[in-house]
DNA sequence: GTCCATGCAAAAGATTTGCACTGGT
DNA sequence: ACCAGTGCAAATCTTTTGCATGGAC
C-alpha cells in the first residue's frame, strides 16, 4: 500500500520554490534557493522531497538532462531543449504534438511516458564560442 | 582546430565490442567486455575513448541524469525505451518517424538533434513486482 | 503517542583527472 | 623524436543512506 506523507514546511517551500521559477533547477540549486527561507534545511531533505514529489506527480524530473538531474514544476505538456555546452534547459514554444502513451506500444514494455527532446547550443554559448 | 587522434588498440577494441552487441552497455560493462581481449585496460581509458568516439560521431551516448550513462554502437535512426526499474534500454521496433532537425526550429537555439524517448517497465521487472 | 520526516554526516556510485610511462606516427 | 594515449590511483561530483532527534497528525 501507499505510505502516507505529511505536509511539512520543507516540502511546501520546495514545491513553492520550484513552481515560482521558469527555470529547470538542479537539486543543489533548489537547495540554495530554499535556504533563503529555511536556512537549516539539508540537501538530503531536498533530494528526499524531490523524489516524493516526482512520485506523487507534483513535479517532473528531467532525466535526460546531462549529468545532473533537473526538475520542472510545470506540469502541462511541453518539450525541452538542452544546451550541449552549458547544460541549461529551456521550454520549447510552441509545444509540439506528441503521440500519447495510449496510442503507442513497445514490445515487452508497459509504457508510462513518451518524450520528444531537443539538443543544441544556446545563444549565449554560441556567442562565447565565436569569441574564443 | 580539431586535434588528431591515433588509432590505438584500446580504441579499436572498444568500438568493435560496442558494435558487436545489440545491448546498450554502461561504461563499466564495456570495461568488463574489453578486458577479455585487453586484460590491462583501465576504466579511465574506457571513459576517455567513449567520450572521444561520441564526439567523433562514431557511437551514441544515451544520457540519463543521475543514473549510469549507456552507449550505443548502432547509428541508424531509432528510438529507445528505458525501464524505470532496472534502467535497461531496448530499441523500439519498428522505429517511428521523427521530424529532422532541419524541419524544426527552437527560438534561441542552434539545434543539433531531436529524440523521441520512451519510458516504462520491462517484462522482467513487471514480473518481479507481481511476485513481491 | 506514533511514526514519518529532518539534519547531519558518512557512504556509495559514477565519472574525471594528474602524472609518469608507453607506443603510434 | 614527438606528443597523444595509457594505466593507475586519487580526486570530484552527485545522489543515497543510517541514525538520533524533531514535528505532523
Amino acid at each position: 500500500m501507499q505510505r502516507q506523507s505529511r505536509t511539512t514546511k520543507q516540502r511546501m517551500v520546495i514545491l513553492e520554490t520550484l513552481r515560482s521559477v521558469r527555470s529547470h533547477p538542479t537539486a543543489d540549486e533548489i537547495y540554495t534557493m530554499t535556504r533563503v527561507r529555511l536556512p537549516r534545511i539539508s540537501l538530503g531533505t531536498v533530494y528526499r522531497n524531490l523524489d516524493l514529489l516526482v512520485r506523487q506527480g507534483e513535479i517532473l524530473c528531467l532525466e535526460s538532462a546531462g549529468t545532473q538531474r533537473r526538475f520542472d514544476g510545470a506540469m502541462h505538456a511541453h518539450q525541452h531543449v538542452r544546451c550541449l555546452r552549458c547544460g541549461k534547459i529551456a521550454d520549447v514554444f510552441p509545444a509540439l504534438k506528441v503521440p500519447s502513451v495510449q496510442e503507442l506500444s513497445v514490445d515487452g514494455f508497459t509504457l508510462s511516458s513518451v518524450r520528444l527532446e531537443f539538443e543544441g547550443v544556446c545563444a549565449a554559448c554560441a556567442g562565447a564560442e565565436k569569441e574564443a
